[in-house]
DNA sequence: GCTTGACCTTCCAATCATGGGAAGGTCTAT
DNA sequence: ATAGACCTTCCCATGATTGGAAGGTCAAGC
């Protein structure tokens, strides 16, 4: 199967999937005679498997080693557990510094007129003191 | 004032100066005869706004969208609005995606063992046919 | 007067995942 | 034979930020 029918079924662009590949997340696939990239069953497969992570936030990173566990069938659960918790962490992070930010900016645009009048509180605020800014 | 005690008076690296002077954020500032950059307090306060627009997630576009308000002593409020509050608009779509994210992935390593046996949830989630992908 | 170190300058490169596009080769149907 | 739908590789851009190289400037201390 040739690059755009694994695009289709895998959902992954065939400009991502050549990316997946040079960057050693997907090992080189079969080449037909005229150089085009040859994919399989497994392979599509495989690029799901890939979509789904990158879906979750994971990085391509984190998916190489994923992918090496999901590979090797005698892994131990431990090994994806610790992978998966600490993307989860840094998700939960990332998750509360743009609850932060943002909720120090609702409080701005709720203190704003929002009308024709030049006072505005948002912009006090981003001048001020970074009083808001905490 | 050089560009080094406007960084430290600001918050905002020398790199970073320069870098929003180069992108048309800060209009290019006085310079001694050795071509050093010559800052003032007011060249200081823009950056300390920079900064805190900067700390609420705002792009670079929009900073300069404020900045010309700020500086705008006539402005309407309701401009600022408009800005502000699309921002916020997206930071509360990229927390739910997020969220959404942090959920799917939580389930999945709450299923996991965590041990040494080799089956695991998260694996055969990701591989799955994206019941847990939703 | 000369060295040292702390500055400053500009320019280039890398990050991360993704998309756009050019230039050129290949296959299939008309 | 030609059109068009593919494929190939290569380069470039995104956004904000950091790192580094190569070189100029200035002050203090010897």
């Amino acid at each position: 199967m040739k690059i755009g029918q694994a695009a289709r079924q895998s959902g992954v662009s065939p400009k991502m999937i050549r990316y997946y590949e040079s960057v050693g997340l997907m090992r080189p696939v079969a080449r037909h005679d005229n150089a085009y990239r040859d994919y399989s069953d497994r392979d599509v497969h495989e690029l799901r498997f890939i979509r789904h992570a990158r879906t979750l936030g994971f990085s391509v990173a984190d998916i190489a080693a994923l992918l090496s566990l999901w590979r090797d069938t005698s892994r131990e659960s431990h090994e994806v557990h610790q992978i998966a918790a600490g993307h989860l962490a840094r998700l939960d992070r990332q998750i509360a510094d743009l609850q932060a930010m943002a909720d120090a900016l609702r409080e701005l645009v709720r203190c704003c007129h929002n009308d024709a009048r030049p006072d505005c509180p948002i912009l006090t605020g981003l001048s001020g003191p970074s009083a808001l800014m905490r």
